[in-house]
DNA sequence: TAGCATGTATTTTTT
DNA sequence: ATACATGCTA
């Protein structure tokens, strides 16, 4: 069979299929079908003899990642199976570990888990601002000081970056880790100072999908792979959603501009949605000002679908009467659990919701309760761990030293550092030197008694028989049974011999948490994670002015606030049109928007919503603006 | 100076 | 409610 098979020659995924440019951009909106224009391409390109490991496919999550490569196996073309999707990221850390990068300038590849961070947040100095201004400038460092779509990686950074920089670089080379987000930058500088890299000439064809997700950095480095390549990117500012991460809608909008003679297409079929989500969808994002104005083409095979509009008393009758929806879809209309999305933008609205599906034995899945180390005992068993298997586990030592203080003890450790590195000595020597008085450090009594009691529990750890014996002693009373590492940690269990393999297993568990692409429950989860997902029954819960949009912080600039108002209506756009029509069938596509008008106070002000009033404990509070901007098509809110 | 007590502001998401 | 910042005390 040949790529062009079945496809009208006047079609996108034709048009993209065929296309011979150095540079194509395709802006395809949701649910356009772009992997659908991918998979013909790269079926042509396999037609014409390419070899497919000169193909690279692209992408920033490990979900998408995963789905491309699902993609490039239905091509169905000879060759097929041997293309390896990546993501950015990990194509970057084998760049890194193929060309001895790290080693080369003395830094060690002991990538840091999130929580971790926590130690090295409050070790860097309050010079650079708080807590939160000190991470974002972390996230900074990792994006290679670009910032702004326009600005060059490195050449941004300020004086004050450079010498944050340092000090950053300095904590990890001392700890002996790394950050994941500094692979980036550190393959920029490799790529961009080694012209004769041959990394810089791997690929003769590389696609990149979610383009609009990349910053500036990451945008370089793909810029870099293709020094003699052909660069298809994909992508759609209108989802645009890591400006945390310094990715704007910009980056692929000015893409002609940096890439000469690019050429164009984009794709405004909307196959997947139902045609009144589409109406509204388009109402709603044509309230942004920082986009190209465009429409998606709704497509009436797709039925009109339904869509309600609630409004309930209470957060609680909110969770109660989503639940008693869900009941009677599952009971009554033929939908399947997994068929059924949820998205709250809050853990605080979603759980409510969660226990109320569960407590009508509704099969569900939260992705808010699913980490594996969201908590901190989970945290402390994986610390000990770590340093069990490795004593000399700097990262491990540190965080652990840190625990029950609430400034994880940063100036007495900073004296333990310095004399560490005065002395030459493991961090782990001096302490026991410090506990058996042969050496001095002023103020760091209470250190030493940290230490002393991790010493203690890890000595009665290394006194077990057997790896059953051990898993009981270093679980037992310090974590819940139902607490997800616990299941975790039983699963790889029967698989591994020792300690150490254990260990091996969760780090490589954590890192990549397997995605079943058929699911039987119910999910609820956040706006963000429902990116690249499509299901017959949306619900989007808790549309309430404060918390969709977030009310932005007192001291933000008026284009800070738009900025972030505009994000959070793409997060509300991303999230209408996951809603997927069963065309042909009489089960429509169903999309239910709710909110309430209560909430208890205590929610609300952990989610950051400055409530209109406040009565008795409860905050009352009005339903999204959002909900307004829907356009004619939307239906009238009623009351749930 | 470390650790505690008190006051104040508050998100989310990725690797 | 909780995390974080700041001020007070031993």
């Amino acid at each position: 069979m040949s790529w062009q098979d079945n496809l009208d020659p006047a079609s996108p995924a034709y048009k993209i299929g065929a296309a011979t440019a150095r540079y194509l951009r395709v802006v395809a909106g949701p649910g356009t079908g772009k992997s659908f224009a991918l998979k013909r391409r790269v079926a042509r390109l396999l037609d014409e003899g390419t070899r497919p490991d000169r193909i690279l496919p692209v992408t920033f999550t490990n979900v998408a990642a995963e789905d491309l490569q699902r993609e490039m196996l239905q091509v169905g073309v000879t060759g097929c199976k041997d293309i390896k999707g990546s993501t950015l990221h990990s194509l970057c850390m084998r760049i890194l570990s193929r060309q001895q990068v790290l080693e080369a300038i003395g830094r060690i590849p002991r990538p840091l888990n999130n929580f971790e961070m926590e130690p090295l947040l409050y070790d860097l100095p309050n010079s650079f601002g708080n807590k939160k201004k000190r991470a974002e400038r972390i996230r900074a460092y990792e994006a290679a000081w670009a910032r702004l779509q326009h600005e060059q990686p490195i050449n941004a950074a300020t004086r004050q970056d450079n010498a944050f920089e340092m000090l950053l670089r300095d904590w990890l080379q001392f700890h002996k880790g790394m950050l994941i987000g500094e692979i980036i930058p550190y393959v920029y500088t490799y790529l961009r100072d080694n012209p004769s890299a041959p990394e810089r000439e791997l690929y003769d064809y590389v696609l990149v999908d979610e383009y609009q997700d990349l910053n500036k950095a990451e945008q370089a480095v793909i810029d870099l792979l293709c020094a003699n390549a052909n660069l298809l990117i994909v992508g759609d500012d209108d989802q645009s959603l890591y400006s945390f991460k310094y990715a704007h809608p910009a980056g692929i909008r000015e893409f002609p501009k940096s890439h000469i003679e690019t050429i164009d297409y984009e794709i405004l079929e909307c196959r997947r949605c139902p045609t009144k989500v589409v109406s509204m969808a388009n109402s709603l994002i044509s309230h942004n000002t920082d986009r190209e104005p465009r429409q998606l083409i709704a497509r009436p095979a797709n039925g009109v679908g339904e869509v309600e509009i609630v409004q309930y008393t209470s957060l609680e009758n909110e969770a109660v009467g989503i639940a008693r929806f869900v009941n009677d879809l599952i009971e009554n209309q033929g939908y399947r659990p997994g068929e059924i999305l949820i998205l709250a933008q809050r853990r605080s609205i979603g759980n409510p919701i969660g226990d109320a599906l569960i407590g009508r034995r509704i099969p569900t899945k939260s992705y808010y309760r699913e980490g594996v180390l969201d908590n901190g005992a989970a945290q402390e068993r994986l610390a000990m761990l770590r340093l069990l298997a490795n004593p000399l586990d700097r990262i491990a030592l540190r965080w652990l030293l840190g625990l029950e203080s609430n400034d994880f003890r940063s100036n007495a450790y900073a004296r333990l550092r310095s004399y560490c590195e005065a002395n030459g000595g493991e961090p782990w020597d001096v302490l026991v030197q410090l506990r058996d008085g042969r050496a001095r450090i002023p103020n760091t009594r209470h250190l030493v008694t940290r230490f002393e009691e991790i010493e203690t529990e890890l000595n009665q750890l290394r006194q077990t028989g057997g790896l059953e014996e051990f898993v009981r002693k270093w679980l037992q009373n310090a974590i819940s049974a139902d607490d997800p590492f616990h299941n975790l940690v039983l699963d790889l269990a029967p698989t591994v011999e020792d300690p150490k393999a254990l260990l091996d297993a969760i780090i490589d568990a954590v890192a990549k948490p397997d995605v079943p692409p058929d699911v039987a429950e119910v999910r609820i989860m956040s706006l963000h994670k429902s990116k690249g997902l499509s299901s017959s029954v949306v619900i989007i819960a808790g549309c309430v002015e404060g918390l969709l949009p977030t009310a932005s912080g007192e001291n933000a600039t008026p284009a800070e606030k738009l900025a972030s108002l505009e994000e959070q209506r793409r997060l509300f756009f991303v999230g209408l049109t996951r809603v997927k029509a069963n065309p042909g069938e009489d089960r429509p596509g169903i999309l239910v928007i709710t909110s309430s008008r209560t909430m208890p106070l205590a929610d609300a002000m952990q989610s950051g919503i400055r409530p209109a009033r406040v009565v008795h404990g409860t905050a009352h509070v009005h339903a999204s603006q959002f909900v307004r901007e829907l356009g004619p098509d939307a239906p009238t809110p009623k009351q749930g």
